[in-house]
DNA sequence: AAATATTACGCAAGCGCTTGCAAATAAGAA
DNA sequence: TTCTTATTTGCAAGCGCTTGCGTAATATTT
């Protein structure tokens, strides 16, 4: 049996709150009395039970980081959320739900139960309404990250994909492209369907028509980045460049035009999203939308710390800039 | 305010114990009383506060799994361990130490704070035994998974290394090699010591003198393995077969191949370790040495909800065997 | 030296839940 | 009907900690 603030108050002899002055470093409490109280602490190694401490107090310094799916990006901004949590005396559970509803309601219940201070959400579709509801009814912290609530009025930090699409769509066609397909996942993925609106803007903005058999809608996985290369020789009229807005795609893609015995960049420039192992081994090297990940977490650490303490953010939603990372899988076109 | 056991008792006219067995499903609660109060339950969404659940029962019915790096494979078996938890009611949260010592400390002191019913370690250097030893001592319940602790005997499962290095390096020794390499991260790590055991093993099974330049330690990166492979040409008496050790590594002597105009398999046979996206990715495909991730997982998983369910398992170590997956980066060589 | 302000400490209630035990009630055996 | 046994429910202590408040001890002021 570990030993208790009893214990140690009865070694001291002192009383139980003195002693958990004395660990808290709170004011009233002799510089004699501290010292002892403290050295049987270290010679105990005794270490105040965070349940009790947590219900006594109403909080436990742990945050969760909720994470549907724990790709490479992910992780990045769960790292970057740890960091400045734990810097502030935080520390961060994560929980992966696996784009299980099931799941993300048990780890959301973390929050309803005070097991965490606050949670924040990274991607996947948003959970059922009703248990975030409750979640915050029971004056449970949320924010979502790269994500975004339908009604709710949650505060959101993400970055621009839209943004970011159009960074892609518009080098490719800076570089001379004028036919650019986008390779992408699910539309209903709103990650996804900001990056083809971006693709949309670019083109209209170089005054292009859009050809539909250009956006070229996958499965997300390396078979439907390579099927999507061969979908596009069949409908003839190949494109010049890709956009791809997933890095597994992008392996795929590069399989299959291999595979067809053509070359990149000189037969297709491609762009890629997100800087990922990935996207650094395939070669040639990708060009990509990189995203400010580290900010993108640190600002959210900051923010749910935020509101934790109390201290009411001005904005509710955040926007960070992706930029481009220019690899050799696009090059300018000589027309 | 989330409203309390209390607050459903008054609702319901009955004490708070009733509530308890009611909600505990235990027995002792007449059948309409039960109806009356699951109805309340329901219709306020009422969620016991776990943590003054934790702290009346001590057992909170959360495992904490502590991983150094969170790579692929750790990921994998991160998976496998959560499923079954999942299965066996607990609910798993996980730290990311970094490899961080001090990282590693605090979240020990979840098992310590009885916050966890139980921990499990994945991988890295060991913690501080010290640390370790206080967890424990306080009743902690703890299990190894792929690492090794050297004195104080806590349960371990892992994957037995050696004999995939050895089956990587007879593989190629089998397909016709005579001089193969190992290129491996540091000698220091445990398992990369076993790797390099089984590889010494197979050589002299095969009669075969091991050459101290054919042993390249590495950092373990990418660049690392490009330079092993400069390195080993400079030393002039090339190897005719690699037996790499990490997939990052992999990827980095591919680069220099590549880039010294030799091609894999036909100058250069290759065995990798461990499957992983990377692996899969790079051309030609990698034949890797492949663990049981899941089973591993699984195990570690039933280990610790075995021990704390106070069923006290036979074996204090379990070794589970890998094997080999052939891909398109090893092949017969006729001499 | 007396009066006032500080500081050090203990008391006890309370955080929200579980659980052993006793009381009250219902049901079965005699 | 009366006694025994089983079932339902409440009481109250306790899990290990924090904290407001009161008192005793010490320091500061005049």
């Amino acid at each position: 049996m570990p030993l208790t603030l009893k214990d140690i108050a009865r070694m001291a002899g002192v009383a139980e709150s003195t002693v958990s002055r004395a660990i808290n470093n709170k004011p009233g409490v002799g510089k004699e009395t501290r010292e002892k109280i403290m050295d049987l602490v270290r010679k105990y190694n005794y270490r105040p039970n965070q349940l009790a401490r947590g219900l006594a107090k109403k909080e436990t310094q742990m945050l969760a980081i909720i994470v549907a799916e724990l790709s490479g990006a992910d992780y990045k901004i769960i790292k970057s959320i740890e960091a400045y949590a734990n810097e502030q005396g935080y520390n961060c559970i994560i929980c992966n739900t696996d784009n299980n509803q099931q799941k993300e309601e048990a780890y959301l219940a973390l929050l309803s139960n005070q097991q965490v201070d606050g949670a924040i959400i990274i991607g996947g579709e948003l959970a059922n309404k009703n248990i975030i509801n409750t979640a915050l009814n029971k004056n449970g912290l949320l924010v979502l990250v790269n994500c975004l609530s339908e009604e709710l009025l949650i505060p959101t930090i993400l970055v621009d994909s839209g943004r970011g699409g159009y960074l892609a769509t518009s080098h490719l066609l800076e570089q001379g492209s004028r036919k650019v397909a986008i390779v992408m996942g699910s539309r209903k993925d709103y990650l996804e369907s900001e990056k083809l609106a971006g693709y949309l803007q670019a083109l209209k903005d170089y005054h292009l028509e859009v050809e539909e058999k250009h956006i070229i809608e996958t499965d997300g996985s390396r078979e439907g980045g390579y099927q999507a290369f061969f979908q596009a020789l069949e409908e003839g009229d190949l494109p010049e460049a890709f956009f791809v807005t997933k890095d597994i795609l992008a392996v795929g893609l590069f399989d299959a035009i291999k595979m067809g015995g053509y070359l990149i960049p000189e037969d297709f420039s491609i762009v890629g999203y997100g800087e990922s192992i990935i996207s650094s081994i395939i070669d040639p090297g990708l060009t990509v939308v990189a995203e400010p990940l580290e900010e993108l977490g640190r600002y959210a650490a900051e923010y749910i710390i935020n509101l934790i303490q109390g201290k009411n953010p001005e904005e509710i939603i955040k926007v960070l800039e992706p930029d481009l990372k220019i690899g050799e899988s696009s090059r300018f076109k000589i027309r």
